[in-house]
DNA sequence: CAATTCCCGATCAATTCAGTCGACTTTATA
DNA sequence: TATAAAGTCGACTGAATTGATCGGGAATTG
């Protein structure tokens, strides 16, 4: 699983039509234009999560997508590994990284890593954006949450 | 900061250098044929731990590389953060991810998972995995780690 | 002086990201 | 039935990043 705009994309993406699917099926244009993502763009996102069964499809006029399940039984680790390919390539395990055949020395650490950050991405589904969206669009109240530090935007990749 | 092969590398020569700088500088040239790691390579990675004083350079016959300070110092995430650029132009807050001038939906969400990793990179120093490594030598046990899932090997990057 | 080692810049191929485009299928409804 | 709305699919593109390579230095030891 990766995890960068793309992810980000498609978490958004899902949140925004959790939030309106009361209405019926929500269109990918409309998403787009809110969102403010390529229309093209999310439908091949949102072909992945058709096909992941996250979402599901309305053709026709009239017609978009709705969520495949209850808000609550989709995660958002469900909803970024759907979008990104898995990738055996730079595994941890062949040739480059570790040692011949054992694992590489730093080989747990990443694990370790990964299984930290796949379970806390586990441990939020759309339900808990929704309700955490909702209070903050009423409320307009500025939840602080410490970020790592003020002012450094950076990226983090990881091998899963 | 980011986590690709290239922090891993960086990681995995600091962890070969701390076990290894007792006898004196450590060569790249030993740590690029031990962890099979490209000396070019090797010498940009350090060039860029040198110049946020991870390591300390000793040129000439015998020279090489040494840490500049106690390995219990020097955390994992202090060694990720100084190979890689830090990258403004991804920013949630931009016109892209976040809605006009209010932070994007998923804003927290990103926050929060980003000081989770963080702190659990800082949280391990080179002296963690300097034990960890020579006990797995010394034992030839296999650290069972909970992988995410079995046999599954995927990326993931994120904002921080 | 010669060998060793770090230092630095330019360049490169492969990959990925994010987006675009064009053509197609399904379906509601006028 | 004709039209338009909407999803479906595949190919393609430019930019950025990764990981690597190369050549030429500079510093230091002996």
């Amino acid at each position: 699983m990766r995890l960068t705009t793309k992810g980000r994309f498609a978490v958004t993406a899902m949140l925004d039509l959790a939030l309106r699917q009361d209405n019926g099926p929500v269109t990918l244009a409309g998403v787009a234009e809110r969102q403010r993502i390529s229309l093209s763009y999310l439908e091949q996102l949102f072909g992945k999560l058709r096909r992941q069964e996250l979402v599901a499809s309305v053709r026709g006029p009239g017609g978009g997508y709705c969520l495949a399940r209850d808000a609550r039984k989709i995660t958002v680790a469900q909803i970024i590994t759907a979008v990104d390919e898995p990738l055996d390539a730079t595994q941890c395990g062949g040739k480059e990284n570790c040692l011949d055949e054992h694992r590489c020395m730093t080989h747990d650490l990443w694990s370790s890593l990964s299984r930290r950050m796949y379970d806390y991405l586990d441990s939020v589904n759309l339900h808990d954006l929704m309700v955490q969206q909702r209070d903050k669009t009423t409320h307009r109240v500025v939840v602080h949450d410490h970020a790592v530090r003020p002012g450094v935007s950076e990226m983090v990749r990881v091998q899963l």
